[in-house]
DNA sequence: CATGAATGAGGTTTCATTCAT
DNA sequence: AATGAATGAAACCTCATTCAT
């Protein structure tokens, strides 16, 4: 198996273990190693430490996401259309798995402190992803404003807040309100994308 | 000094702590105690484990920042006073310090699952506490149907929602935006509670 | 409280737990003084160490046991009867409790060095007892002789062998063979001092 | 080294500092370890505490030495030979080394409630153990029966106390009568076997 | 005298990492 | 390249003992 093949098999197991533990840093290589089913010397084979893998694992998973996400967003449809593609993908991300990945991405604004140590480790993809995070973003951006859903470009902050915003309003929903006080999924895609628009208009 | 006022001794320490560590799982008792000035043991006189003092030390602080918001709430000052307050006192907290915490109080929805084995150490007094921060958001909320800057009392996931987003705001802005591509103190702080508005109107 | 009789209660307490516990060594202080019902702190008013305590504990005990015996045997009464009263006074302490105790006692010949750590300690009032112990079983025989049941007076090793095999015969029944396999009381009292009057003759 | 050689061979460093140990309770693990040239991390590898290393350890050692004495026992020997072999190997046992597990053994009848932590982890070796000590019994009565030393076989508790009667002999002789006031080495195992004969003539 | 809060030495156990095979 | 036995640093927790009240 190529290097890259076989690290993102060790990425699966990480990630999988992230998603089931309570703690990040109970969990162990042997587990990990375990879950790969490879040795857990070879693990040091791929990586230098424990801490690199798991910044590693974590990166590995935000990229997909990010490209996901890019994937979903075509020229073709209309920005309501991708808008929702969007959400949607949030959504069906919190009911799969990766939870933990999830707040790691959607809140890194107040929670990726919590993760420093990580942090320095993963500094340099981490700031490339979250450039990426911002391009996709902005695209978005771009495309309601070329659809003519909002009528001029407002200033970065606006609208990566507005973004930010509208993926808070499905996650809180899918968290807390799930079942009789909440709304179905049509309302909830729907609150969400409305709070895009009233928060740039 | 009687118990009670030792563990909160304690209790600072730990939480300056946290707040310095860049992974709560890397405190060290003996850390917590040296910087309380007790010794190893006595800890252990106090709590039954490292986990417990570190869940009871997050616990503390929670129900003492939710008095301190509710506290500042005063009904003979007027809801967009009051609300401005509010936004304040989450800024301050985050200038200062327990950004931890923060994280912990703000994101619960999303990010408390990164604290589930803590949860489960605290989990009644967490979910009083998840009461309190309801039962003053609804404070907040009835005062704005009160004083007419809402016209009806919407239903409860969307002024959940919009006061966390709120929050939200002065948070990204806080944490990415500081410098030149933001805005000033004033300038986020009336973007937050128009946010607020926007989000209930 | 004289400072004789509170040692005595902080023995019993000692005593008491000695008897309950698996692992001798796995006995705290605190328990000691709370059986004792006095504060941890008062021990070492009166012993210096926990091993002190300990050993002075068994001391104590042992002492006990020796005057004990030595009261029964009374010379009004007739060799065999007191020989009996002997034996029984073995039985009821293994009915009873301080069975670790008798362990300690009766089988010193073999089990004395698991205490060796306590042996050192206890150095002297041991070696009194156990000369007080010798004195008894001395007793004992002289006075067979006297009556008449043995001929001769064997020689110390022999005797003390033949007591110590005499009481290892009612522990050994009491331990294993209560029930069906076994005799009843007054049979193995007999047989007991059967072993006596055999191995001595 | 193979998996069941290895903990052999912690179980010999680990018997050594037994009988080196005033008190069980007192070894370290890095003590034992060190005295098997392996490092601390290691003995966790083949034991799951240092409870029950030294449980099985103990066990290992009883199971050798039932061992040895049964294969001391030789159907062409007279039953005077065997059985003075018998003594032999116990006095062998006494003089060189494992004196606190031949406690354990000799003893166990009445010494047992010493080691109950140990025989809780180690009931159910213990319990095969005693059944193959009492079998190794009958095997001595039996043939003390076939060649006619003993007319009639005796009921099973008479046997066992003889038995244990003769053993008790030569350990008081060898603990306390060494020198001027006992026997030499002949006469002492003459006086054991003797002790057997007359305790069930 | 009596106390129990405070202490810290000491022991057990875990687990990331190494390295010989 | 892959392994897993071996390691020991590091951290938690216990509890005998002290000492100020």
């Amino acid at each position: 198996m190529p290097t890259e093949k076989k690290k993102e098999f060790i990425y699966e197991a990480a990630l999988s273990l992230i998603d089931e533990s309570d703690d990040v840093s109970k969990i162990k290589v042997v587990d990990i190693a375990e879950k790969a089913n490879i040795g857990k010397g070879t693990v040091y084979e791929y990586f230098s430490s424990k801490e690199q893998l798991i910044a590693e694992s974590i990166t590995y998973m935000l990229k997909k996401w990010i490209n996901h996400l890019e994937d979903s967003f075509g020229e073709e449809r209309s920005f309501k259309e991708n808008y929702t593609l969007m959400l949607e993908s949030v959504l069906s991300l919190m009911e799969k798995k990766h939870r933990t990945i999830l707040g790691f991405i959607s809140m890194s604004e107040s929670g990726s402190h919590l993760y420093k140590s990580l942090n320095s480790l993963m500094k340099d993809s981490f700031e490339e992803l979250q450039k990426s995070n911002l391009q996709f973003y902005e695209k978005i951006v771009d495309k309601s404003v070329e659809d003519g859903i909002i009528e001029e470009k407002p200033p970065l902050f606006d609208w990566y807040f507005a973004i930010s915003s509208s993926i808070l309003c499905v996650i809180i929903h899918e968290k807390h309100f799930e079942g009789d006080v909440g709304y179905n999924h049509q309302e909830i895609i729907e609150k969400a994308y409305n709070t895009y628009i009233k928060l740039l208009s």
